[in-house]
RNA sequence: GGUGCCAUACCCAAGUGGUAAGGGAAAGGUCUGCAAAACCUUGAUUCAUCGGUUCGAAUCCGAUUGGCACCUCCA
């Protein structure tokens, strides 16, 4: 089954050919762990979790590595910004290592809710700075590192095709320099970037670990480079991440990567589009901070996200709201209705024979595997719960084989039990009601229907008769 | 300044040259004393505008208008 899969490389969609058919190597760059997740940084880890499934859906083994940014990740691009890390355990008073523990755990905990699949290997970059160290001297080895004010840079001129993952325009980059960023002035090119710092602006830096050049910790892109690398191989199938990595960080990434090996480093490039807000793009500092805490506090289930984020294209801006994900919300409540109301009637899993069911599930395969089109394959999911000339055993079976695609945790689904009530004054009114209705006093019947709802229990006129259900 | 993207019904959103998916909301109906639930029905002769290519265009080309993102911590 061929898949095809939007490389940014080459700006056109390309049939996926993995290195070794056994297992596909897959690197998406994780969080950096100063803060919570917003939800528009959820939406890129749900996009690689929808990509992951798809490949083991289609019959691949996946090696998926995912790095925890646990250090020196600095919020200039000219590296002289100050480490988020830092700034954040001077505003609460906690060590570095604590604040990225808790929100390491903040985010697997938001990982878990929204039914991603954990990666094989988690890796951290404090755990690795000897890897990165390594290839630092690969690279000094090789002509493209130069120290400079006391740090290790990497010399984007020593090698010929610095950006070509963005396309960057060199001449004119070197031309439009910002103003309101200071220019570091130890770069011999200004896209120059570090390796490894021993001299930091910031100066309370306590992450520091020993190097040939000196004490100090390693610039932000080496820890993606060697963590790979050292995971998956001098070359791998695919890295993903989020649109905003490709000039900056994908591009140093396989500056370092590629200078080192002189190999290519990664076939396919896929980078996932922003969530916006009404604003435009979403961010920590402006307007709400949108969690995925804050989204169930407001009454939303996880798995209503991850719905919301199945329907648009995982290349196209998807704009929030809490209208469209209450929308996302009652959709996604309708088809688990749908499939509780299938396992009530006992609908098994059977081997699909149909002529009609295998039509279905051509459909699917074919708009998953084509740059997965999630909202087509959707749009097939109810296509098969609506139609009548499917058996229920066939529609079960064709929902719980797309949802290991969806991961919408269909096939867990509970039955929910009848719950019996119990309590005396409500079933002493539906009695009252029962007696008013039989003797066709509608006032009374109604007034009573009242007091009920008040208590929090809807009356239904069944076939077999009143009765009560507790509201949700 | 550079690099990309987008413009489809009330809203969200597919559509990759062959005659407009899907969801939500809405309206009407069946059922019901009422209500709830369920089910059925209805939905763009049309895809920002204007040209062009073509037997045929929402889809390709050009222009215009409007919007967005990235290049700056950000997924």
């Amino acid at each position: 089954m061929p898949l095809s899969l939007y490389n940014t490389m080459s700006r056109s969609l390309e049939r996926f050919q993995p290195i070794n058919d056994e297992e596909v190597g897959l690197y998406t760059c994780g969080p950096t762990v100063y803060n919570y997740a917003h939800i528009g940084n959820l939406r890129t880890f749900l996009f690689e979790d929808l990509l992951k499934r798809t490949l083991i859906h289609l019959g691949y083994k996946v090696k998926h590595v995912m790095n925890i940014t646990d250090v020196g990740h600095l919020t200039g691009d000219g590296d002289e910004g100050e480490d988020k890390l830092e700034k954040m355990a001077q505003k609460t008073k906690k060590t570095v290592w604590d604040i990225a523990d808790f929100y390491t755990n903040a985010f697997f905990s938001d990982y878990g809710q929204l039914g991603m699949l954990a990666p094989t290997i988690t890796c951290k970059a404090t755990d690795h700075i000897p890897q990165m160290i390594d290839l630092i001297l690969r690279l000094e080895k090789g002509g493209h590192t130069y120290v400079s004010g006391g740090n290790v840079y990497f010399s984007i001129d020593s090698i010929p095709d610095y950006g070509k993952l963005a396309r960057l325009d060199l001449e004119s980059l070197r031309t439009a320099v910002r103003d309101d960023v200071d220019q570091d002035s130890n770069k011999k090119n200004s896209k120059d970037f570090v390796l490894w710092f021993t001299k930091s602006k910031f100066g309370e830096q306590s992450m520091m670990w020993d190097s040939p050049w000196g004490r100090g910790f390693p610039g932000w892109h080496i820890e993606c480079s060697a963590m790979s690398m050292h995971y998956l191989g001098e070359q791998f199938d695919i890295h993903c991440g989020g649109i905003d990595a490709i000039p900056v960080h994908h591009t140093n990434e396989i500056a370092q990567s590629e200078a080192a090996t002189g190999k290519t480093w990664v076939n396919y490039w896929v980078h996932g589009e922003f969530l916006l807000d009404e604003t435009g793009k979403m961010s920590k500092s402006k307007g709400e901070f949108l969690t995925l805490e804050l989204l169930k506090k407001k009454g939303y289930d996880p798995m209503d996200y991850r719905y919301f984020c199945l329907g648009g294209h995982y290349r196209s801006q998807l704009k929030f709201s809490f209208d469209s994900l209450t929308t996302a919300k009652t959709a996604r409540k309708n088809v688990c209705d749908r499939i509780v109301a299938l396992k009530r009637e006992g609908a098994q899993v059977k081997a699909l024979e149909s002529e009609k069911a295998l039509s279905y599930q051509a459909a699917f395969d074919e708009h998953i595997q084509n740059d997965l089109n999630t909202p087509r394959a959707l749009a097939d999911l109810w296509g098969v719960l609506k139609d009548d000339g499917l058996s229920i055993d066939e529609k079960y079976s064709l929902a719980l084989l797309f949802d290991e695609v969806f991961g919408l945790g269909l096939a867990t689904l509970q039955v929910p039990v009848i719950e019996t009530i119990d309590d005396p004054t409500a079933l002493d009114l539906l009695k009252k009601r029962t007696e008013a209705k039989l003797a066709k006093d509608w006032a009374e019947a109604d007034s009573i229907r009242q007091q009920l709802d008040a208590l929090g229990y809807l009356v239904k006129d069944t076939a077999s008769g009143p009765s009560l259900e507790k509201k949700m």
